[in-house]
DNA sequence: CTAAGTTATGCAAAGGTTTGCATAACGGTC
DNA sequence: GACCGTTATGCAAACCTTTGCATAACTTAG
């Protein structure tokens, strides 16, 4: 149905070349007369004429296309970054295709594989899993990389994102503030970098205020709803319960809250709850939702802007940016007066309960 | 950096046409002996061989790739809608391609306007605004497109979508067997296929009560979040002000939440609040929020199945799907008891309230 | 009148893949 | 020895665009 250069060429008497050069509006450099100019553009309004993006890109060796992968477009996080990527990407002129992982690291290098082929001219990247050979693949051979979000400690590679361990501990230094003690941790997906630096600040928020860490706290398996729902429930279950859970993500925070509404357990009264990522709605929430805000918009312009000089200079250095995270108090965490409990000796010197020290 | 079938060709002494079946796994049709089929093979591994999708898609006139359109990605409705869509094409082995038009019809133009330069095999578009003479062309050019959601009544094309006037009725139907008869309207986008069709309902089940159709109390002109804010205070500050609002969009009854919790008042005890769209978070909300659910999974597998026919099937006739909302009763809409009020006699015949009949 | 410059345009290759048609070499049949 | 059927492979066109190089027809300068 679409015509070509050639069928225009054809209906004008000139070359193809001829009607390529009007219709990239080179009449001037190439001093194509204002009549045959004229001519061949009418004709290819007449003819509906559309450029091929498959022989342009084939031809030009680049395609003005980004490739973005994401673990889960349906979680609010993403789809808002994915949504400012788009809009950032838009601004440089920059086309889009958008890869949805499903949590699932075969679907994602399944994902790179084919944006490989589509020949995109760059990658945004949240990664899932663990591995990463096939991020290095990419970056090995010269493509335009930058992690969002999820990125590997062990891999130099252009890089944004939230600083994980400063949230956990904007999180957890506030639930201790208030008097908890006994804090869960409810993680995504273990071995993930944001994760593992979530996880890292939580250790640290307690070793700081001299808490024990108990691993029986410490739960979670997936940035998924139903991980909070189950790990919640089995940590009510425990005989002696947390009195704060902190989880590592948004979705997690739903399951949770889930979980606490079958069991009918009231927050903030009979526990406590506070978040990594805060979703548009955590403060219509019941209760509002205490939550730790990732600079979404921010992660977006950063990504693009970082994506887009390295396509122009490739040799620059690797860069790796952390940005602030933000702590918003609402009202799902209650203060409480620490229980004094002599229980629970450890190596001798450190105890449960942040008020006794040195025993 | 990536290696070509002539790379290939060039290593094993074969020729490209050679190299092409062999990795097409056509050796035994083509009686390619297992010995080349075998060099050839590891060779391409050698070399790290990629096939370019352009070079392909140009020659055989295909892409395997389905352009996504729709109006927010970062609605809860729409990432639902995108993230199902995306795992049915993967199912069919189609790639896809998304745009976030962003509410703005001349975004849309240039995401369709793109994708078929791309020459996608398929659109699937929730289109917004009212002009649909980019969707007529797409059609009359026999590339296959199906509506989601969003489609126009007088435009004959492929669509799935929920049926919007009964999910109204319910939700309408509802607040009046609560005791309202002063219910408020927030709409989306007018003149868009899904407001329009919500507001029938609206209408349609305030007409079926007897009650009075009060235009004041039809508001809004869009279906983000900051309309239903804003006009959630402009009907607070009615002289007499509704008793329940209805919202056409989950975004939508954000905003009221959000005016609600500003002006103190309280739902559901001063106001009843109901939407179209049920997100996930719906539950969870102070409180939890009645709402009409829309099913989303089977749009997404019907709009991916009607697709599919179509490229398969380009002559058959075109279909509308309508599929049936569900009505999702929490803890938002309070009963009430009626206010007899003898006042604002219409035209003789209706009074406001639903209890007076005929006066 | 010749050389050089300008104007307006065309030729053909290149980018990588797919595929209809051809063919060479060989074994077998009559 | 003429013919046919396999087996295994190659040739070359086609998909559409871009672009370096060429050139024909003029004009102007010297």
């Amino acid at each position: 149905m679409s015509s070509t250069l050639k069928d225009i060429a054809n209906k004008t008497g000139v070359s193809v070349s001829t009607v390529s050069r009007v219709l990239h509006d080179d009449s001037k450099k190439y001093k194509i007369s204002v009549e045959t100019t004229a001519r061949v553009k009418s004709a290819a309004k007449d003819l509906g004429y559309r450029v091929n993006a498959l022989a342009r890109g084939l031809r030009q060796q680049k395609t003005s296309e980004v490739g973005i992968i994401v673990p889960d477009i349906s979680n609010p996080f993403f789809s808002e970054i994915v949504k400012n990527l788009a809009g950032e990407l838009r601004k440089k002129g920059y086309n889009f295709i958008v890869y949805d992982s499903d949590e699932d690291p075969n679907i994602e290098i399944s994902g790179v594989k084919s944006l490989l082929e589509k020949r995109v001219d760059g990658f945004i990247i949240a990664s899932v899993g663990q591995d990463f050979a096939h991020i290095k693949k990419i970056r090995d051979a010269e493509i335009p990389i930058v992690m969002v979000d999820r990125c590997f400690a062990d891999l130099d590679v252009d890089s944004v994102s939230v600083d994980n361990v400063k949230g956990s501990l904007l999180a957890v230094n506030y639930l201790i503030k208030e008097g908890h003690s006994r804090i869960a941790f409810i993680q995504g997906l273990p071995g993930t970098y944001a994760n593992e630096n979530r996880l890292k600040g939580y250790k640290i928020a307690l070793q700081q205020a001299d808490i024990l860490i108990d691993e029986q706290l410490i739960v979670g398996d997936d940035f998924r709803t139903f991980n909070g729902y189950l790990k919640t429930k089995s940590l009510l279950s425990l005989s002696n319960p947390p009195t704060a859970i902190f989880t590592a993500g948004d979705l997690i925070a739903l399951g949770a809250l889930e979980a606490c509404k079958e069991n009918n357990i009231i927050i903030p009264n009979d526990l406590s709850l506070i978040t990594f990522d805060d979703p548009v709605f955590a403060s219509y929430l019941s209760p509002a939702l205490s939550a730790v805000e990732q600079p979404t918009l921010k992660i977006a312009e950063m990504a693009v802007a970082m994506l887009y000089n390295r396509i122009k200079n490739p040799g620059d250095e690797r860069r790796r940016i952390l940005l602030e995270p933000k702590l918003n108090i609402r009202s799902s965490v209650e203060q409480i007066t620490p229980l004094i409990n002599i229980s629970q000796f450890n190596d001798g010197k450190k105890v449960s309960g942040s008020l006794i020290k040195g025993t």
